[in-house]
DNA sequence: GGCACAAGATGAACCAGGTTATGAAATGAA
DNA sequence: TTCATTTCATAACCTGGTTCATCTTGTGCC
């Protein structure tokens, strides 16, 4: 397995010793994933928290009306923003589906539970890595209100370069919270521009 | 100083021992605030995190037009959700204002840090409270899409069902992300029912 | 290549919620 | 108690975004 990719990314805020380091590798699992599966349907039971390695996946949320809501693109380096697997209660409210082709680590609940026990630098890793995440989580919310539709769209794309070629557009109108007819119209008006 | 609020609720995630609270109480400050008091500025040096220790308050962010957005209110046994403190970049971009007398205690971002390399258990305890705080602000931004503004509203009642005397209209409705004018016709509309 | 089917574009009618304006009621300072 | 200020209600009008229907353009897939 690969791990160099998760190892840099938990150097930028704890300093693993070797041993650490080798006990995180020994209880990550490798889960490949191929374009358009999916990979965890909600409802299920989800006993990890999910890594991604390579390639792209995305996380949604299923209403009581039947339709999806796109709620975070991940791509190579980012945790998945699924932490109901966590939670006293596992069972997962997202579906996650994969991109493009690509590699997941998973980390088992138990394990993390262990990592905690056995190495508190973990926990502190983990704690910076939500407190992060709840900043950008609360940055989000507040763009979704003060921003309009047009300019929530430019935001994305300078959010994300290169991802774009991945998703389809009903998933990005989904992103942003509109419906794909009208991120045709922004489109469209952008381009005249 | 009166801690027994905060010390309950570290305490539904760990157990402290005496020197653990010991600690903690040293380093904790109080700090009363008034109705309408603006405690926190944004673009403030926030250099603590806030716990309602009595008394109700909320923060709010100002966009580029100068409008404010509610982003959260805040009872007692209740962090404030402002984490910028803890980030290096410790200016804040939420004001916090008090919506009736009470009392906050201060924990100081320096007396944090100490805190967490002396008692792990505080980054335990953290790293859970940031963990549900980002699911329950998913769940939020979920509903701000998948909810109309009256399913919001009712929601609001029955999550604050005693709070709303301490808040103003507009403040409500600026939470809910929706004009004062509005609620005010969804309100006259829920009593025509 | 050709077929089937999903994704994107386009346009018209429509609606949830915003904007602006006005007045009434509450609050509060002097 | 008065005057000023803020808050709430109401109503007419406006608009960003939706819905639905049709058409075009991909995009597997055998």
């Amino acid at each position: 397995m690969n791990s160099a990719i998760i190892l840099s990314n938990i150097n930028e805020h704890v300093q693993l010793t070797a041993d650490e380091r080798a006990y995180l590798e020994s209880v990550l699992i490798s889960r490949p994933f191929r374009h358009d599966e999916l990979i965890v349907k909600s409802g299920d039971v989800a006993r990890y928290i999910m890594f991604v390695n390579a390639g792209y996946i995305m996380s949604y949320y299923t209403d009581q009306e039947g339709d999806d809501h796109v709620v975070q693109f991940a791509a190579q380096g980012w945790w998945s923003g699924d932490l109901f697997s966590l939670s006293p209660d596992p069972r997962t409210i997202y579906s996650t589906k994969g991109l493009s082709d690509g590699e997941l680590l998973l980390l088992p609940r138990s394990a993390q539970e262990q990592l905690f026990e056995k190495y508190p630098k973990f926990e502190r890793y983990f704690r910076i890595s939500f407190q992060t995440s709840l900043i950008r989580q609360q940055l989000r919310f507040i763009e979704s209100y003060s921003l309009t539709a047009e300019e929530r769209y430019l935001k994305f794309q300078l959010k994300f370069p290169t991802i774009d070629q991945y998703i389809a557009q009903k998933h990005i109108a989904s992103y942003l919270g509109i419906t794909p007819e009208f991120l045709s119209k922004i489109r469209k008006r952008l381009l005249l521009k």
